[in-house]
DNA sequence: CTGGTTGCAAACTCTTTGCAATCCT
DNA sequence: AGGATTGCAAAGAGTTTGCAACCAG
């Protein structure tokens, strides 16, 4: 959390009651959430709140959206040293990680200059698959 | 163009002057494109028609959806045989493809049943990198 | 104090649907 | 003819913004 306070404070931003309470929320619940999913975790605050507050977040590199191959975006606390994505079952909702990951090797292949990525899987997971 | 119009015969869809419109753009533009792209291409066909007939594409597996790292989905013809990814540059738009895929190696690090899967690049293209 | 932050309401954008008219087969 | 398809209009759903009141430093 302090890693996390100190971004913010660096950066010349408050530290609210509010951030606090998001920011344990996505410490509580280390798995991708949608804005939904956060402002159902804290009803109290105001859903265009959790959307600044999610933006910031992301712009200060403190959180990463998480492309599922689901409608909406989901949001993820940052650890460069543990990069990772994901596989959610169409069944259940369940989302579990893959350690796997491809930019590297993407990165030799094409003149581009790579900045953003995603892999995401869909499927059925051990349950839902009997 | 017939490969595609046999697929709606043999599902009992009709076969309109709308369709064949569409379809017709998504051979000549081989490339992702959005639900906008295709209207654009298209203007005189509604956009509601547009949208239930990629929809109905998307079913008969003729088009297969691309979720760039971008809000809106792409659609691009599907072909079987000719399985690849893409990227696409943050300056200019322009989408390249990459021969590269790692669901098979997904498929045997989980116990998941995988069904679909994404992997997209984003980043500045060769020109716009300079 | 003072500017960043928040809640509320509303504007926007994109997606989806109902229905009557129209088009394939 | 008869059901699928289409255009039009409007409803939904999610995203984004303006603004005045409020709060952290």
């Amino acid at each position: 959390m302090e890693k996390y306070l100190n971004t913010l404070r660096a950066e010349g931003y408050k530290i609210t009651g509010n951030r606090k309470e998001v920011l344990q929320i996505l410490l509580d619940n280390r798995k991708p959430l949608t804005l939904k999913d956060i402002h159902r975790l804290c009803a109290n605050i105001d859903f265009a709140t959790i959307y600044r507050m999610i933006n910031v977040f992301v712009d200060l590199g403190i959180v990463y959206e998480v492309k599922l191959l689901e409608k909406q975006i989901h949001y993820e606390l940052m650890d460069a040293d543990d990069h990772h994505h994901h596989i959610i079952c169409k069944n259940c909702g369940k989302i579990a990680r893959i350690d796997l990951c491809v930019v590297n090797t993407a990165k030799k292949l094409t003149d581009f200059q790579i900045t953003n990525h995603t892999l995401e899987f869909k499927g059925l997971c051990p349950q839902c698959k009997k």
